[in-house]
DNA sequence: AGCGATTTGTACGTATGTATG
DNA sequence: CCATACATACGTACAAATCGC
C-alpha cells in the first residue's frame, strides 16, 4: 500500500508543462511503466482504479483509459473486469528472446521450456560466429540446455561479446538458470535491435552436441542458427540451437523482439 | 471509387442489432478487414474519412477511430495525418514470396533457383492447411519442383484460396513456371500481408514427396511452412517445402520493420 | 508565403452497460 | 440488490499536419 503522498510524488511530474511534445496519454503510460519498474507497484499488485488515476492525475478518463489499454497491450498489466487493474505476473515483453519455442498441439501456443545453464567459457578459435563478430576481442560463449516439455533436450550456444553484455559474460554460472537467462539479456540490453536473422540446416549431429540433446553422434537433426543485430551490421548475440529429430514444430518469431518502449 | 450506394451497402449489416454481443469498435473493425479482403479497397486506395464513416455508420466518432486504429496496430491500414487513411501496401514484404532461399558459401548471397510447376489441384479433404484457411470453398494446391543450383530439388507446395488469388488460380500451368509465379502473387494481391509466420521440422519424408525430392522415402528432411497473413487471422497464402538433407542453409526472411504501430 | 479546407490526433465530460464480490 | 470498477459509446472541442489555391 502508498499514502497519498506517494501517489502524489509519483504522478507530479505529469503536471508539469510538457517539455517533449508526447501526448498525455503516452506521457501517463511512460510514467506508470517507470513506477512498475522501479517496484512500487510489484507483480500482482492492484493499481489504482481509473478513478483514482483521473483524481491523481491531471488527465480525463479517456487519457486514463488509453494509458492503461496501452499497459495492456504491451503486456504488463491485466485489468479484470469488476476488480481492477493488476500488474502483470508475467513480463511479457520478456518472451522473446528465445528463438527457440516450439507449438504444441493446438498449432497456436507454446510448449514449456525450462533451461540450465551447462557453462561458459571464452571462445577463442574462429567458427562460423567469427563472421558475426569482427573485431571482438572477448567473445564468450554461454551453453544451455532446453528442455522441452519433458519431451526432449535442446543444446543452446549462445555467443556474444563480453563488452557488449558484461553482467551476462561475468555472472555465475547459477544465476543465469531458467528465466534469469532472458531477463539479463532484456535488461542488459541498451541498445536497440533492428534485425533478427534465421537459418536453419538439417546435419549430422557431432558428437558433444549429442550427448547433450540424447541422440547418437551422426544422426539427423536440426541446427537452428539466430543472430540479432543492431543497425545493418553489428551483431548483438548470436546463437546456434543443436534440435533432436521431432515431431514438434519448431516455431520461427515473425517480429523482432521488442526492446523497450518507443517514444519517451 | 465507389458510390454511395456500395457503401450504404456495406455498412447495412451494422444497422442490424447486434447478434454476436460484439461491442461497436469491434464489428466496424471487421467490416473494413472483410471489405479489403473482398478487394473493395485495395492496397494503397483511401479509405472514407472519419467523419464519413460517421455519416456511413450508425457509430459515432470515438468508435469509428477505435476501429480504425485497431486496423493501423494491425498493419493493414495507415493513416496520415491531414491526409487521410489507406490500406497498407507493403511491397516490401511481397519482394520475397519465395520463403526458400539457401545461403552460398560466401554466408550472404543466395544459391540461384529454378522452379517449375509440377501440377495445380483443388484441395478436398483436409489437412495441415485446413486450420489456415477455415471457411474457404475453392481452396487449390499448386506444386513445384524448386531446383537449388543444380544441387538438390525442393518440393513447394503452394496452398490459396481460389477467390483471393484467382487469376493465379486459373492460370495455365505453363504460365506458371519460374519468376513468373511469384511475380503474379505480387500482381495479384490486391490485399496487404501483415504477418508471416514460420515453422521448421524434421521429418521422415514421404513416397510422394520423397520421389520429387530425390530421397528414398523414410529419409529425414527438412519441412517448413509459411503462412501469410491479412491482419491478424486471414490467411492469404500457404506453403509447405520438402528440403532433402543439405549441407545448404535455408534462410528465412527476416521481417520488414513495422509499419506504423501506434502502441507508444 | 499565406490562408483556408480537409483530415487525422488528442482530450474532456458524461452516460450507460456489465462483470465481480 | 448493492457498491465497485472496468468497458463501451457519444458528442464536442481544439490542436496539428497536409494540400491546393
Amino acid at each position: 500500500m502508498h499514502t497519498a503522498e506517494d501517489h502524489a510524488k509519483l504522478f507530479m511530474p505529469l503536471s508539469r508543462p510538457d517539455r517533449s511534445g508526447a501526448p498525455k496519454y503516452v506521457r501517463l503510460t511512460n510514467a506508470l511503466i517507470d513506477a512498475i519498474g522501479a517496484g512500487h507497484w510489484k507483480a500482482g499488485d492492484k493499481l489504482p482504479t481509473e478513478e483514482e488515476l483521473v483524481e491523481l492525475t491531471p488527465y480525463g478518463l479517456a487519457t486514463v483509459q488509453r494509458a492503461l489499454r496501452n499497459l495492456v497491450d504491451q503486456g504488463l498489466v491485466v485489468r479484470q473486469h469488476g476488480m481492477g487493474s493488476f500488474v502483470a505476473r508475467n513480463d511479457l515483453r520478456l518472451e522473446d528472446p528465445w528463438h527457440c519455442r516450439f507449438l504444441a498441439d493446438d498449432g497456436e501456443t507454446f510448449l514449456p521450456v525450462f533451461s540450465k545453464v551447462l557453462s561458459k567459457e571464452a571462445v577463442l578459435g574462429r567458427g562460423e560466429w567469427s563472421s558475426y563478430f569482427a573485431g571482438a576481442k572477448h567473445l564468450v560463449r554461454i551453453d544451455r540446455a532446453i528442455n522441452v516439455n519433458d519431451e526432449f533436450t535442446v543444446l543452446a550456444r549462445f555467443f556474444c561479446d563480453a563488452s557488449t553484455l558484461p553482467q551476462l559474460a561475468d555472472a555465475p554460472l547459477q544465476e543465469l538458470n531458467g528465466l534469469n537467462f532472458k531477463t539479463r539479456i532484456v535488461r542488459e540490453l541498451h541498445v536497440p535491435i533492428t534485425r533478427i536473422t534465421h537459418d536453419v540446416r538439417a546435419e549430422c549431429v557431432g558428437e558433444p552436441e549429442a550427448h547433450v540433446i540424447g541422440v547418437m553422434p551422426g544422426e539427423v537433426g536440426i541446427v537452428m542458427r539466430a543472430a540479432a543485430f543492431m543497425g545493418e551490421a553489428s551483431c548483438i548475440y548470436y546463437q546456434e540451437f543443436f534440435i533432436p529429430t521431432t515431431n514438434r514444430r519448431l516455431s520461427i518469431p515473425d517480429q523482432p523482439p521488442n526492446t523497450g518502449r518507443n517514444i519517451r
